[in-house]
DNA sequence: CCTTGAACCTGGGCGC
DNA sequence: TGCGCCCAGGTTCAAG
């Protein structure tokens, strides 16, 4: 996708969750894709006109690639579109070096949406402002998250969940991560901060415990859930690794925990904790 | 300020 | 076989 040109955005509906922004169609045509991005939960597509186009999956969002001329026969074939087409949203219609090909977007419960912004002005977007640092990089510390947990009577698990706290965890990562680090997800935020404001050692385990939950999720080709699929169609597996997400009233898998996985409800998110090793 | 809950949307799974 | 209900994913916004 990177280096090619947008021959044409087909637009297949006028919204997703919001309406695409008006536009957007004549603003990508014919533009090349300069470089491809992400932040935070947000892919975000380079134009060649200084044009940066925000894309969100939401919950059931995918993209898929289709390499080729467009194979769309006429005849007989053509009143099967098959259920999985119908939720074909967005398409953006490539030409690289190799050919044609199509970038498409595909979101049966349309949770996701477009945007699009000027380049220089990315960081005052509305979806994008605020967000605090990747999970990934340096500027995450447990320092840096006793400064925000400070006070803080919010439960650990929401606060986790808070983009402005962490940018671009899930509630599967931080179920995940809480579990890893042998912590109840309803203690306060604030527990992990000492009374003079510095991280205690359970803060330096959940900050190395996000880091490694993402590090294995991506290793193990993401977490797609049920019908989510890859680029290429086949099935994520990270689910099948799951430590405790979604494995109510199964065995915890911490050695000689002998727990029970329980699920509760915060801010309206299901949470999965072992209340044995998780405290 | 902080925290919760509803809304958005669809399809899969389950109980009857 | 089908109907109705609940649930999942992420984010924003309104209300307590």
């Amino acid at each position: 996708m990177e280096g090619a040109r947008i021959a044409r955005l087909e637009l297949r509906r006028k919204d997703l969750r919001f309406p695409f922004p008006e536009g957007l169609e004549a603003r990508a045509a014919g533009r090349r894709i300069v470089a491809l991005g992400r932040r935070a939960k947000y892919l975000l597509i380079d134009l060649d006109d200084g044009t940066t186009i925000i894309s969100h999956l939401g919950m059931s969002g995918s993209f898929r690639i289709e390499t080729g001329p467009v194979t769309d026969a006429p005849g007989e074939f053509h009143h099967a579109r098959s259920k999985d087409e119908k939720h074909d949203h967005a398409i953006f219609h490539l030409e690289g070096p190799a050919g044609p090909s199509r970038v498409i977007y595909n979101d049966p419960r349309r949770f996701g949406f477009m945007d699009m912004a000027e380049r220089t002005a990315l960081e005052v977007n509305p979806f994008l402002f605020g967000l605090g640092p990747e999970p990934t990089g340096n500027e995450l510390s447990a320092a840096y998250l006793a400064r925000r947990f400070a006070g803080k009577a919010q439960p650990l698990k929401s606060a986790l969940l808070d983009q402005k706290n962490i940018a671009g965890l899930g509630n599967i990562y931080v179920c995940e991560a809480l579990w890893r680090s042998h912590l109840k997800p309803t203690r306060a935020a604030a527990s992990l901060v000492t009374k003079t404001g510095r991280p205690t050692q359970q803060m330096e385990l959940l900050v190395s415990s996000i880091r490694d939950v993402i590090a294995d999720a991506i290793k193990a080709g993401g977490s797609s859930l049920r019908d989510h699929i890859q680029t290429d169609g086949s099935l994520g597996y990270f689910q099948h690794s799951f430590s405790v997400y979604d494995r109510e009233s199964l065995p915890c898998r911490t050695p000689g925990c002998g727990g029970t996985v329980a699920r509760i409800v915060q801010a309206g998110r299901s949470t999965f904790y072992c209340p044995v090793c998780q405290k």
